[in-house]
RNA sequence: GCGCCCGUAGCUCAGUUGGAUAGAGCAACUGCCUUCUAAGCAGUGGGUCACAGGUUCGAUCCCUGUCGGGCGUACCA
C-alpha cells in the first residue's frame, strides 16, 4: 500500500517524507518510542547510499535487543517504494536508502515549479521572542556586539522562514552605574561637536575621562554616585541629560543597524522595566525567595550542584536593584505581552552564570509559567594574543570601521576584477560583498568557540567566505542574462514537463542535486542546536558542487532538453543559495 | 575551592541523538583563462583527534582520572 501522504501534491520534501516512513515503521515495532529520536541523516559515503538511519541501532541499544535483528524487523515494515530504489541493511543495523532517480526528479520540478527551497514549514509553530544585540548608550557598539547582533538576526530569521512566530527584541544597556560617571562628565567636559559628529565616541571619551578620574580621586568617584541617586530619583536636568543621551545614542545604533540590514519588532532597553521594579523585589521577598544578607537582599541556591556556592544579588545594599531584578521583571513582561513558548538571549558565554541564576530564580518565583527559557551563548572575541580583544592603543575596534574597512577592502577587489563596471555600481557591490564578508566570518565558526580577532581573516575575500557563495550565484545569472531568458519565465514555461525535461547523468549533476534536497534538513539542525554554523557549512558546498558542474557542464553550449535541464539545476541552486544567504543576512549582488 | 568551555593537519577551524575511510579554508607544490565571470576549477603532500583508562558491535563525540589553556564566581552588565 501506498501511503496517501507520499502522493501529496503540494509537499514533496524527499528527506522529510523518508523520515515520516521510517518513524511509520519503526513505530510499528516499537510503539512507545518518541519519534523524535528517529531521524534522518545523509550518508557520509555516497557508495551506501543517499540516506541511513541509525536510530534503530540507537534503539536496540537501549533496550538490550541485537541492533540487527530490530533493523530487519523495521525494514519489514517500511514501504518507501515510491522514492526509494533500494533500502538496505548494512553492518550492525544501519538502514540505507537510496533515491529513485524519478523520485528526485520529480523533487526538482515541484521545487521548480514552487520555489525552490526544499522545505517544510513546522507543523508545530512556536512563538519565540529574542533578546540579542543589546548595546549599551555608554559605548559605541564595537567587535564585540557583532555576534549576538548578527547571529540573533540569523535565528530569527530562519525561525520565521519555517514557520514560527517571532519577536525580536533589542534590550538596550540605558540605565545603571555608569550614567552617574557619564552625567559627571557631561556636565564637565561635554564638546558639543563631537557629540553631533560622533555621538557614542564622545559619550565613550567621557566615560573614560571620568572613569579613570574615579580611580585616582575618590570625590569624583562620590559625585558620580550622587548624580547616580538624583537621576534615579527623577531630577529634571540630569533626566533630561539622560534622555539627549538616549536620543543621540539611538540615532547612531540605527545606522549600524540600517547598514546590517538588521530589523528590530522592539527596542525596550533596561530603563523601561524601571517602575517595576520594586514589585519584583516585593514578591521575591514575601515569597521568601530573596532573603537580607549584608544588608543586601539576595537568592541562595543551597539545593542546587553547579549554584551552591554563587547566590544573585536582587537588590544592592544601597537600595538600588541590578540586572538580576531588571531581567526578571523582563521576562515577566515579555510572559505577559507576547506569551512566547520560549526566550532566546544571545549573549557572551560569560554570562553563563548569571542566566541559569535567572532561569532559576524566575522558576521560583512563577512556577507556573510555561515558557521555555534558552541561553544561545557565543564564546569570546580575543586578539592575536588570546586575550580580551583591544587594539594596540587599547580601544575597542568599532564596528563603524571595521564595516568601512570591508567596504574599502571589497571595493579594491571589484575594481581590480572588474574594473569595466561604473563606480557607483562598484561602491553597491563593495557594500554588499564586503558586509557579506564580516557577517559570513562571524557565522562560519561554532559560537561556541572563542573568536580570534584578525582583520585579514574578517574581511577575506577568497576561500569558504560569502564572497565565494555571492560569485557563484552571479555566475548563475550570468547564464541567464547571456541567455537572455528570465529565470521564473523560464521555470513556469516549463510547467511539469520539468520531470521528463531533467537529466541527471553526470556525477556533477547527481551531487549537485542531492544536496539541493537537503537544504531543509539543514535548517532543522541550525534551530536545533542554534548553530548558523551548520547553514554556513551547507552553503559552501553547495556552491562547491555548483561550481564543479559549471566547470565540467556546460550549460548554454549544450543543446535542447540538456541545456533546458541544467538551466533548470542553475535556477534551483541560485534560489537555494541566495535564499541561504538571505537567511544569514547576506545579500547578494547582480554582478560582480 | 566551585562551575562552564576548550585541546583535531604547519596556521585558523568544521565535524548534527556515538556510525562505516576524521573534513574544509589559509599556507606549500603541480596543472587549467582564443571556451557560460580564474573572487574560480582539477590534483599532490600534510593526523598518535592532548594523555591514560573505562563503557560497546562501534568513541573525536559518553564516563573517570591526569596534563595544558581560557572564562566566570556578592553589590558592573
Amino acid at each position: 500500500m501506498t501511503d496517501p501522504k507520499f502522493m501529496d501534491d503540494t509537499v514533496f520534501v524527499l528527506p522529510k517524507l523518508i523520515e515520516a516512513g521510517l518513524r511509520e515503521a519503526i513505530l510499528k515495532v516499537f510503539p512507545d518510542v518518541d519519534p523524535e529520536v528517529i531521524q534522518l541523516q545523509v550518508c557520509a559515503n555516497p557508495k551506501f547510499g543517499d540516506y541511513q538511519c541509525t536510530s534503530v541501532m540507537a534503539i536496540a541499544k537501549k533496550r538490550k535487543l541485537n541492533p540487527r535483528e530490530q533493523a530487519q524487523k523495521v525494514l519489514d515494515e517500511l514501504e518507501l517504494s515510491d522514492i526509494a530504489d533500494e533500502v538496505q541493511l548494512a553492518g550492525p543495523g544501519f538502514i540505507n536508502i537510496r533515491l529513485k532517480p524519478e523520485a528526485i526528479k520529480r523533487a526538482l520540478s515541484k521545487a521548480a515549479q514552487q520555489g525552490g527551497y526544499f522545505i517544510q514549514k513546522t507543523d508545530s509553530p512556536r512563538t519565540a521572542v529574542i533578546d540579542f544585540s543589546s548595546p549599551n548608550v555608554a559605548k559605541p557598539m564595537h567587535v564585540g556586539h557583532i555576534r549576538s547582533t548578527i547571529l540573533g538576526d540569523c535565528l530569527a530569521r530562519v525561525l520565521t522562514l519555517l514557520g514560527h512566530q517571532v519577536v525580536t527584541d533589542n534590550h538596550i544597556g540605558d540605565w545603571g552605574t555608569q550614567f552617574g560617571k557619564l552625567i559627571v562628565g557631561w556636565k564637565q567636559h561635554l564638546d558639543r561637536d563631537a557629540l553631533m559628529k560622533d555621538a557614542l565616541g564622545e559619550l565613550e571619551r567621557l566615560y573614560r575621562k571620568v572613569n579613570s578620574a574615579c580611580d585616582e580621586d575618590a570625590s569624583v568617584l562620590e559625585s558620580a554616585r550622587k548624580e547616580l541617586v538624583k537621576l534615579q530619583q527623577g531630577d529634571e536636568e540630569n533626566l533630561s541629560i539622560w534622555n539627549e543621551m538616549q536620543e543621540v545614542s539611538r540615532v547612531q545604533f540605527d545606522k549600524v543597524y540600517q547598514r546590517l540590514g538588521i530589523h528590530f519588532d522592539h527596542t525596550l532597553g533596561e530603563s523601561f522595566y524601571n517602575d517595576q521594579l520594586k514589585g519584583v523585589v516585593g514578591d521575591l521577598t514575601e515569597q521568601g525567595i530573596a532573603t537580607e544578607s549584608q544588608g543586601a537582599k539576595v537568592v541562595f541556591f543551597e539545593d542546587i550542584d553547579g549554584l551552591k556556592d554563587h547566590p544573585a544579588l536582587i537588590l544592592k545594599s544601597d537600595g538600588g536593584a541590578n540586572y538580576t531584578t531588571t531581567d526578571l521583571a523582563t521576562i515577566q513582561y515579555r510572559v505577559e505581552t507576547w506569551n512566547p513558548d520560549e526566550i532566546i538571549y544571545v549573549t557572551d558565554g560569560r554570562q553563563q552564570l548569571h542566566f541559569k541564576q535567572l532561569f532559576e530564580i524566575f522558576r521560583r518565583w512563577q512556577p507556573d509559567a510555561k515558557v521555555e527559557l534558552v541561553h544561545t551563548w557565543f564564546g569570546s572575541i580575543l586578539g592575536p594574543d588570546g586575550t580580551p580583544f583591544k587594539t594596540r592603543a587599547g580601544d575597542t575596534i568599532k564596528l563603524n570601521d571595521l564595516l568601512d574597512e570591508a567596504e574599502e577592502r571589497a571595493f579594491k577587489a571589484v575594481t581590480e576584477k572588474n574594473p569595466d563596471l561604473d563606480s557607483e555600481i562598484s561602491r553597491e557591490i563593495a557594500r554588499i560583498v564586503g558586509i557579506g564578508a564580516v557577517k559570513y566570518a562571524d557565522l562560519l565558526p561554532n559560537r561556541q568557540t572563542d573568536y580570534v580577532f584578525d582583520w585579514d581573516k574578517l574581511l577575506s575575500l577568497s576561500g569558504n567566505t560569502a564572497p565565494y557563495l555571492q560569485y557563484a550565484c552571479t555566475r548563475i545569472r550570468s547564464i541567464f542574462r547571456k541567455a537572455a531568458l528570465n529565470e521564473s519565465e523560464f521555470l513556469k514555461s516549463l510547467g511539469s514537463d520539468a520531470e521528463n525535461i531533467l537529466e541527471l547523468d553526470s556525477d556533477f549533476e547527481k551531487k549537485l542535486v542531492r544536496h539541493l534536497l537537503n537544504f531543509g534538513l539543514v535548517l532543522e539542525s541550525v534551530l536545533e542546536d542554534q548553530r548558523p554554523n551548520y547553514l554556513c557549512n551547507y552553503l559552501f558546498e553547495l556552491a562547491g558542487h555548483y561550481t564543479s558542474f559549471y566547470e565540467n557542464c556546460p550549460v548554454l553550449k549544450s543543446e535542447g532538453s540538456t541545456r533546458n535541464s541544467r538551466l533548470i539545476l542553475c535556477s534551483l541552486t541560485r534560489q537555494v543559495l541566495e535564499k541561504g544567504l538571505f537567511l544569514l543576512g547576506i545579500e547578494t549582488p547582480e554582478k560582480m
